[in-house]
DNA sequence: CCAAAAATTAAACAACTGTTTAATCTAAAC
DNA sequence: GTTTAGATTAAACAGTTGTTTAATTTTTGG
């Protein structure tokens, strides 16, 4: 796996995650990707080899980060609630902002059929796991967390919540009369995370 | 749309649903369901009309009674928090049963720019949430709920929950020791639904 | 300025896509 | 037994797919 993408490589990385995040990976052809990309078919082979191994470069892109941010956060001089709510807010806020490169890894994770090279993800998220496993260790240690916490289940309801919501989009914004980019970002940023950081709280908080 | 199927197009649907499942709708011929329906290729169109008339015949098919089950929940002779206990119990174990067709509908609504006609289902979905929100305003009429809920909110969390759970299924089976199909099954029957029923009553329960 | 390397192109490739056609087969109705 | 409607088939259709080729242009280094 190439480490360094040079300018017109981002460029396409940033054309198809763009394309697969709307129409899917199968839906989406390279030569759309060349055309919206103003480049001729031909350069996605050359610079990335097939239409996977452009995939691969996009998933790889985008994940490099998050998992170091993640474990720095255990070492900071906070509480171990602040530390949870900055987890929570850390994350909801990551895959906001990578929202279309996590929709495209959610789906090709679930059909993976493709003989794809996703074992350096399935590492970031042990990583995170083993992030928030150590920080509620130390909230149950200090005696302000409950005991019979499923840490594992924490994350699912997470971004789980967060990428149904995002899904089902349209929805959601007609049911709750959004009706524009700014308002859709700031209900995502403000009620949104409000509502998970919440449910987090309570599944940890010992609140006897 | 039609109400009623036959036997060789039950087949179909079940073969189609299978696939779409596991490669995703735009990675999956026709001629694969075909093959391993044991038909000719020309059925689908013969039957459905076309693939996507095909698409839209599971979804209608898969959704039927989900809502009504829903719809009865209010009338019957429960308490609200039993109601929302149940409600959350029912919908799990429905979408855990239909877990492929959700699958296939889930990402097919994300990448809408499809010209389908999923009219259909959204009226479901709001059945579903005013089935909710009957429920949630009588038991705050019965002072036992929160005045201050988000009800839109919920559903996300519900199934969100419930479907990271399974799209990330290959890691949390690694994570939780989980070996076996049957063992899966038992822990979103369980755990992963106790979870979600824990959430929900935090979310709603008026505990001062 | 010029040779070597890299970048870019249009065209061709073979394989696959969803759909339609027209011919054939099957089974029920009279 | 014949008619008729439905079921089933192989073949052809017109596009699209990802990838490769070979020629050409652009950039780079001496």
């Amino acid at each position: 796996m190439a480490l360094e993408f040079n300018d017109k490589q981002i460029h396409i990385l940033q054309v198809a995650e763009k394309l697969f995040a709307e129409k899917g990976y199968d839906g989406t052809s390279i030569r759309h990707i060349a055309q919206v990309a103003a480049i001729n078919v031909a350069m996605v082979s050359y610079y990335f080899g097939s239409k996977e191994k452009l995939l691969e470069s996009l998933i790889y892109w985008r994940t490099q980060d998050l998992k170091i941010q993640l474990e720095n956060l255990s070492n900071e001089p906070l509480t171990p609630i602040q530390k949870v709510e900055k987890y929570v807010a850390l994350y909801i806020q990551k895959i906001n902002s990578n929202r279309q490169m996590y929709q495209i890894l959610q789906f090709e994770i679930s059909y993976n059929k493709r003989a794809m090279d996703l074992e350096s993800f399935t590492e970031v998220k042990k990583g995170n796991l083993a992030s928030l496993n150590k920080i509620i260790e130390e909230g149950q240690a200090a005696k302000v967390f409950k005991s019979n916490i499923n840490v594992p289940l924490i994350s699912p309801t997470l971004i789980g919540t967060f990428f149904h919501f995002h899904t089902n989009r349209s929805f959601f914004e007609e049911v709750l009369k959004i009706d524009s980019e700014t308002k859709y970002n700031a209900y995502v940023e403000k009620e949104l995370t409000e509502h998970i950081q919440q449910i987090i709280k309570s599944l940890i908080l010992d609140e006897k």
